[in-house]
RNA sequence: GCCCUGGUGGCGGAAUCGGUAGACGCGUCGGACUUAAAAUCCGGUUGGAGUUAAAUCCAGUGCCAGUUCAAGUCUGGCCCAGGGCACCA
């Protein structure tokens, strides 16, 4: 064995054995139980960055660990390979976004076997190719007959940076969540997919993620926003219209002084008289005008116009006037909104603004409020509300809308914010939407035989103000399916969450060239056992494949309900305390680190000073920190490789005192270590141990100037179990060590070590003593020591003598095994 | 405004059930080796008091209360930071 460490030799020569093995090829028959470890497959952006260095080194570090402990495990990778940066690169540089997406993917795929990672590269899957795209485009057909995927004329989210429009979910904070363009409202016939019909089983599922964090789970149940209440409709006096509102404050009802209706209301013409007109016209042009941010922002003042007519309170016969304000959303409930001004503080401000009254409902009988300067939103008793009177609020919501109910005015409605998924793009470089516009047959689904539809390349993507795939001569004219007369293709491609909605399903399959997964296979594989990726997915792509994955399921496509069984959201890889990136000018290039430190120091810093769930603050101390005990755990396995027996050995019962301390050492680090993995992945505590083994295996080896069988027994045992234990993350240290010490086949196929529950504790306990609960002594006991013999230790020490002499001691606590606590006076 | 997560030395962070607060590392200070440096090895490093040196004592896990023999850990009330949602009726 070598005297120094030469990592990037090491790591070259074993990465190509492993290559030529088949290393980490995953059988799809097995008597092991299974395991799919899953990292978020990476957008081929051009090269690695550190936070993909962490997510992919973590899902290894478990996918070898649980390989170690007898699973049969799944461990993949591919490529998010579509969308719209590859795009722009050929837009910019005049190449085809083919190509630029190619040599990417060459490039990272090179860079990802530098680190060393253990994926089974046959079931590869890159969305962009036509083997994989044909059956998101198959899918999409299946949706479109199970009714799920529809188009529709809507007010749509529209980024002119990218020149497409977007779903809900990419728009943050009304702006793009690629180009932070701010996002305009257009009105365009878009696809949709009919993500509301499990609007309530995604929120009700959310309970059974039991290895998924809250912070995403509450993530996913603010964006579903469920609330419960009522459908009220009101009767206009001016003409025989009805104004439905929704409201999940019916308890308020005999409270309402106005109503609103927003202005872009399907029936605001016909509500508004002719004096009013005018002013009315205006306002909505006004409404138009204004962007999103605009309009949503909270600190605004509310403005509104009266329509001139007025409604009917069926519950009072009372008559009050509609508004029209911008602070009531068309998208949300019914598009209009009863006003209660004394229990709702928007209500409140409006009404302030133009003197419309306030009329108190309900109170809370301990602390009245007139509502003259702000409205009481606190649970409280019903007043002025003729027969509810006195009713407690909450009681009387469902009394009210039940006498709605009964009276033909009203319903109870269960209302979500989730709204459907905007699946088209006005861009080139997707999966084509296999549909065909006929003028006589209108809209005609692709035949599944003709799948796929191939993304034509005879483009110009110089071209501005549409997309780029509109410019071909070969793609849009076609015939259609159902007449065979002439037809057009849709020229829109599918948002690229869809490819990614289902690409884990496809690598229990990933060849199949029938269908997009058989169906023993994805039920064999799924769900993913341990899915880990950024916290920035946690509704966008998180929410889509439960959406996918359950929608399959009701088509009988898969028989699970939940794709991902335990979540792991890794945080942010930081320098100098802010996030990596290119304009910040803070980023780490990993192929620096690779060459200058090998990779196995890239995995064991990456891993080494957060949990993996907290963000991670990188430095370059810290890597040199962990090349440095790489170096030191190298030389320690060097300067006594003569010593080191590969083959099977026995320890005596009886070592000496020395011996059987470090044994035990050896043994608390494998019960620590494991336990350590296994809850959680607390890889950084994983690290300190291994730190700590290796320390202890030093000092007991400075101790010794000659080695007798015994020693080296010992020292074999130590060093062996050692190099197993960090073997998921000094992969190729370890292999080579291993390899060199005469040790059996690849380190990455032994089975990981076991720990003896007798062995794995220190032969002596320390004995805590404490008077009133502050430590004042410890004493070296033997475990096996009764209470009374521990106490009457404790009571024995000079120290505790010292500090109790004079004083009565009330009452001794004996915890067995560690701590005696006396209580004096 | 609502929801989630977190708050421990100079820094990253440890601390199964309530039972030795600060593991391990970074940084730093001192020492060994060396002509010198690097590398390596050894030791100190929460604050304060104390001592020639020690021993030793006191305080201490965002703040204020509480439960307990014992609280970083449990309960109640706050404060701060990060993230998510938000004129959603």
């Amino acid at each position: 064995m070598k005297d120094a460490y030469f990592p990037q030799e090491i790591e070259k020569k074993w990465q190509k054995i492993w290559e030529e093995k088949g290393a980490f090829k995953t059988p799809d028959t097995s008597d092991k139980p299974k395991y799919y470890a899953l990292s978020m497959f990476p957008y081929p952006s051009g090269k690695l960055h550190m936070g993909h260095v962490r997510n992919y080194t973590i899902t290894d570090v478990i996918a070898r660990f649980k390989k170690m402990n007898g699973y049969n495990v799944l461990h993949p990778m591919g490529w998010d390979s579509f969308g719209l940066p590859a795009e722009n690169a050929a837009m910019k540089h005049g190449a085809n976004p083919e190509n630029w997406t190619d040599e990417n993917i060459a490039y990272m795929t090179k860079q990802l076997k530098m680190l060393g990672l253990s994926y089974d590269w046959d079931r590869e899957v890159t969305t962009c190719k036509p083997d994989y795209y044909k059956w998101t485009q198959w899918l999409f057909l299946q949706l479109y007959k199970k009714g799920l995927a529809y188009k529709k004329e809507a007010a749509v989210n529209w980024c002119e940076e990218c020149g497409t429009v977007l779903a809900n979910e990419q728009v943050i904070d009304g702006k793009c969540w690629r180009c932070d363009h701010i996002v305009e409202k257009k009105y365009l016939s878009q696809w949709f997919l009919k993500i509301t019909d499990y609007a309530e089983v995604l929120l009700e599922d959310l309970d059974k993620l039991t290895g998924w964090g809250d912070n995403v789970k509450t993530m996913q149940a603010n964006w579903i926003g469920k609330s419960e209440g009522a459908i009220l409709k009101f009767k206009v006096v001016e003409n025989d219209l009805e104004v439905p509102v929704y409201t999940t404050r019916p308890d308020t009802v005999h409270g309402i002084t106005y109503l609103v209706v927003a202005p872009e209301y399907k029936d605001i013409e016909k509500l508004t008289t002719s004096e009013n007109k005018e002013a009315v016209e205006a306002y909505r042009a006004n409404a138009r005008k204004m962007t999103e941010i605009e309009r949503l922002s909270t600190d605004r003042v509310k403005t509104g116009v009266p329509l001139g007519t007025h409604c009917i309170n069926p519950f009072t016969g009372e008559k009050f006037p509609l508004w029209t304000a911008d602070y009531a959303l068309v998208e949300y409930g019914t598009g209009a909104v009863m006003a209660v001004p004394a229990h709702d503080t928007r209500d409140f401000d409006f009404a302030k603004k133009y003197n419309l009254p306030v009329k108190v409902v309900i109170q809370n009988p301990e602390k009245p409020s007139d509502c003259k300067t702000e409205a009481y939103t606190e649970p409280g008793v019903l007043i002025n509300s003729n027969e509810f009177d006195g009713m407690d609020n909450e009681k009387a919501k469902k009394a009210i809308t039940q006498k709605a109910v009964d009276g033909g005015f009203g319903e109870f409605k269960t209302q979500y914010r989730l709204r459907d998924w905007l699946v088209s793009r006005q861009r080139y470089w997707g999966a084509p939407i296999p549909v065909v516009y006929c003028d006589k047959c209108g809209i005609q689904p692709v035949p599944e035989e003709q799948l796929p539809v191939l993304l034509p390349k005879d483009v110009d993507f110089s071209v501005v103000g549409k997309s780029p795939i509109t410019t071909s001569k070969t793609f849009l004219n076609t015939t259609c399916p159902c007449c065979g007369g002439p037809a057009k293709r849709e020229t829109d491609t599918m948002d690229t969450f869809v490819c990614s909605s289902w690409y884990y399903l496809r690598y229990s399959d990933a060849k199949n060239d029938k269908m997009p997964f058989a169906k023993d296979k994805v039920n064999k594989w799924l769900p993913v056992d341990q899915y880990v990726g950024g916290i920035e997915h946690a509704i966008l792509h998180l929410l889509y494949s439960r959406f996918f994955t359950k929608a399959l399921r009701d088509m009988g496509l898969l028989d699970f309900d939940e794709p991902f069984k335990n979540l792991l959201t890794q945080g942010m890889v930081l320098k100098d305390g802010s996030k990596m990136s290119k304009s910040k000018g803070n980023t780490v290039d990993p192929d620096e680190i690779f060459e200058n430190y090998g990779a196995d120091t890239a995995r064991l810093f990456i891993l080494s000073d957060s949990p993996p769930a907290r963000d991670f603050d990188w430095s370059d101390a810290g890597v040199e920190g962990c090349y440095k005990f790489l170096n030191r755990v190298w030389r320690l396995i060097s300067s006594n490789a003569e010593y080191i027996s590969a083959s099977p050995f026995t320890l005596h019962s009886s070592l000496k005192k020395d011996n059987d301390d470090m044994v035990r050492l050896v043994h608390i680090a494998i019960k620590g270590i494991t336990n350590d993995i296994s809850n959680d992945f607390q890889f950084n505590t994983v690290i300190s141990k291994y730190r700590e083994l290796v320390n202890a295996i030093y000092d007991w080896r400075g101790k010794k100037s000659e080695l007798d069988d015994e020693d080296k027994a010992v020292l074999s045992f130590a060093i062996l179990t050692l190099i197993k234990l960090m073997s998921p993350v000094a992969v190729h240290l370890t292999e080579e060590a291993w390899h060199d010490l005469g040790g059996e086949g690849s380190i990455h196929d032994v089975e990981w070590p076991k720990w003896d529950e007798n062995l794995a504790k220190a032969s002596s306990i320390t004995l805590v003593v404490q008077i009133n609960g502050k430590v004042k002594d410890k004493i070296e006991a033997d475990e096996a020591l009764s209470e009374d013999e521990l106490k009457a230790l404790a009571l024995n020490s000079e120290k505790v003598k010292e500090l109790t002499a004079g004083k009565t001691i009330v009452k001794t606590i004996v915890v067995p095994k560690k701590l005696v606590n006396i209580v004096v006076k």
